[in-house]
DNA sequence: TCCCAGGATGTTTACGTACACACAGACGAT
DNA sequence: ATCGTCTGTGTGTACGTAAACATCCTGGGA
């Protein structure tokens, strides 16, 4: 292995001299510092990440936590956000599953500076420890109420509410809801927001039309099955999330039934998928890449400064309405 | 900050007897290891994950490099490395995008211990040099024949012969092909067998019915539209993989063609996507997550053992029918 | 009874980097 | 001429752990 002793060696300096080229930032005359890097060069070295990080007390490193990698939605936030640690000089580690214990340890075992959690569901003590010492962490896209962090999250309230104020304007009174886990922020805010708006207009939520969709495909479309299999079925049905619309509209399509024609669905987090011919799904769009770029940048503010107060990014979410929906008019029930 | 100095002191030892105790191989008298287990608990002791690695080289952590974490094949084959890296105790560092150079400095740098490369191209130099420096680094997916190192593929020939089978044996004679991108492997050995096996039985592929699927969902969907639009269209399309029959299949839908009535469409790797009832695509399986834990064992052993010979392992895959192509009788042209 | 084997534990040091400090030389102000 | 300042560079050391080596103690065999 070449070392900084090496390369200093070979430029005829110190180690020392070699190691403030390295950062970039000492005084270096200009001449000293081309012969160092040609040194550097004709040796091939390569700092060392371990010592460096023995020293700096940083890796240049990010956790990022997701529960479930094969939901799509995930990998759409996990590229954005990978691209903007890429663009910082951040390596990026992953940990997927419903589980972050592994990633605090690892923050203690200061093998990450910072973690990003994108499926929070509730504030473990382990989490609510780490928060308290003003460990760099951020929530994204599920946020705590209960935890005084840092968050970047969309206004699902009001996106459950722009659902409602859509599928009752256009005439809808048997509306069914596939609602999501109970625990993540996302799904009880849109379900609120929805049964509340709901409310407002007169058309509160009937409880018989309102199953478990969990945040799955298969527990949607069977759901989705069981609420078209009903006497009187709903006319259209809100789902928790993409992934639970792209279950219904299966179920529905494996009765036989078609979209929108004998029901609506309805979406939410706008991945690519919904857009696609074959579902062509009506959701509602959260602003991926600008919440990954506000998470990152605001990790990276924590890094530096563990002080700053905590401060929460809520974007704001928008309808977008395909033929799930709108392009048929609402059947009369 | 709590070091093993910290826990010694507490533990009225020597900060040897700490870092005994916590590689767990050494010998320590059962009651002293419990008074050291004590302490540790009682200081909140956390190894320093850099200076572990300082001395003993090793980072626990292995980078995955993947082209394009959207493709929802990727975030399968992900999802089955985490959880053979997790079992191992290995942390996962990822990098997304078809660069893999920032892989390679990583573990020049020592942030990481090995690679898994799931999307290889080309051998190039700094790969080679790489491989050439014995670096723990295995090809997941996708090989390069030149590359002398470890390897875990399917048979992707195979792969392509069984399509090129089954579609001239269920009567097809105007054969489509939308075609993967030049340099993957996987791409390349498709397209060989199935062109191959087609001469062998005496239907070799037309070439202006190939047409260039890219592996991206938009670019299969317009090569579909344009294949349909013809005055003599295919009756069967194989895809070059999951992605691009779903693209495939998009653009039938888009121009109110139906499948498998109008034309059939066949992919390969078996996403979960394909199975769904709104697709429900013939596709060509591979075992998946036998693959990952093979090749992140096989990983682990090199980074064991840099003088293992290399190893190809190369497992098989399934023609798995589903309803784009057999469930209704192939419409005679 | 003595000695030695072997297990248990302690001491010293090194891993490669960057910080704190020291110091030499150049240059301007007094 | 003297002093102080500033720039460029070197020296010593510490980060926290684990390897190598040293030492202590216990117990069994001669």
């Amino acid at each position: 292995m070449v070392t900084s002793r090496d390369v200093a060696r070979l430029a005829g300096v110190s180690q020392m001299t070699v190691s403030r080229v390295l950062q970039d930032n000492g005084k270096v005359a200009p001449q000293t510092r081309e012969r160092v890097l040609a040194a550097m060069r004709e040796a091939g070295y390569r700092p060392h990440a371990a010592a460096r990080t023995m020293r700096t007390r940083r890796t240049a490193t990010v956790g990022v936590v997701v529960a479930d990698i094969t939901n799509p939605f995930y990998p759409q936030l996990l590229e954005a956000v990978a691209e903007a640690l890429d663009a910082a000089g951040q390596r990026m580690v992953l940990w997927n599953g419903p589980d972050g214990s592994g990633a605090l340890e690892s923050l203690d075992e200061g093998t990450v500076d910072g973690l990003i959690f994108t499926t929070v569901t509730e504030a473990t003590p382990q989490l609510g420890d780490a928060v308290a010492r003003a460990e760099p962490i951020v929530l994204l896209h599920r946020g705590l109420d209960e935890l005084d962090c840092d968050q970047v999250t969309t206004d699902n309230v009001a996106g459950g509410r722009a659902v409602a104020d859509y599928l009752v304007a256009t005439g809808h009174t048997r509306i069914g809801f596939l609602r999501g886990p109970e625990l993540p922020s996302t799904a009880r805010h849109r379900e609120h927001g929805f049964r509340e708006r709901l409310a407002e207009l007169g058309h509160p939520l009937s409880e018989d039309l309102s199953a478990p969709g969990g945040f799955a495909h298969d527990v949607a479309r069977s759901a989705m099955r069981d609420l078209l299999d009903r006497a009187d079925p709903p006319t259209a049905v809100f789902c928790a999330n993409d992934l639970t619309a792209l279950g219904a509209v299966d179920g529905a399509v494996s009765l036989g039934r078609r979209v929108p024609e004998d029901v609506w669905v309805i979406g939410y987090d706008d991945i690519a998928l919904t857009a696609w011919d074959s579902y062509d799904i009506t959701t509602v769009r959260q602003p991926i890449a600008e919440m990954a770029r506000a998470a990152v940048s605001r990790l990276l503010e924590r890094i530096g400064d563990r002080d700053l107060p905590a401060r929460r990014d809520c974007f704001p979410s928008e309808l977008l309405v395909r033929g799930s929906t709108a392009r048929t008019p609402h059947p009369a029930h």
